[in-house]
DNA sequence: CTGAATCCTAAAGGATACTG
DNA sequence: CAGTATCCTTTAGGATTCAG
């Protein structure tokens, strides 16, 4: 145990598989939030801090329930969100990122840095790149 | 002045659709990097300069020829990678980053140090996360 | 050797409708 | 409110084969 300026870190490291022979720290962090919806997610998370359903489906403008849905349950299974039912008359459930979920808004916020310096709105005319 | 072998960001922004009815930098950005190897590309082409096909999939281990044909001619049509043709008699192609994919560096780096600090190759016994 | 083209399967993702 | 359940289309990706 070396120093500890930073913020404690209970967990342990989440074990990721990796494609190639040699385990790569870009490969496999690609495999947990490279999908198209998941950086959005936890950046709503981050914003907005813990959330119902549907105010998350309201912040990640565009998704629809079902792959909300299959978005969160797989978040859940790699321990990136964690979620926890907060009533059971109104059935209310609340998702946060989990301490390993938290620490990726570094990436989170790179994303979002660079796509304000790099990316733009289509102009009207131009229907240029996906 | 005014040579071709000019980084310095002189292209304008990419344009880039946006799945939900406000823009937004991070679903935008998703858009572009977020598929499995194309961080682990970007990386490679950070570390390495610009690479021929092979030497390319040596370095991006655990990718198949067709994928990563695929996913250079993907980054290709984004603008983050350029494709050069260096020799015809014996075909050589050279792959390098364009000024907005070099430009990824912050993310993909972020991406590799949170890897490190959070992840871990599964221990012999535990068959744990995908 | 170089890289590209085929084939095929497995996921991911979207639209819609419907439950407790 | 918080999802499921279907259905369906598109895409990703792996194995293999082909061509220069």
């Amino acid at each position: 145990m070396s120093n500890d300026t930073e913020p404690e870190e209970p967990v342990g490291k989440l074990e990721v598989w990796c494609a190639g022979k040699e385990w790569c720290p870009v490969t496999t962090t690609s495999s947990l939030i490279c999908k198209k919806w998941h950086p959005v997610i936890i950046h709503r998370l981050l914003e907005h801090g813990p959330s119902g359903f549907n105010e998350l489906k309201e912040n990640v403008d565009g998704i629809s329930s079902k792959v909300l849905s299959d978005s969160l349950e797989d978040l859940g299974e790699k321990q990136l969100v964690d979620r926890e039912i907060i009533s059971e008359k109104p059935f209310r459930v609340q998702y946060s990122l989990t301490p390993h979920g938290e620490s990726l808004e570094e990436i989170i916020y790179a994303m979002q840095e660079w796509g304000l310096e790099h990316l733009t709105e289509p102009s009207e005319k131009s229907s240029s790149l996906v």
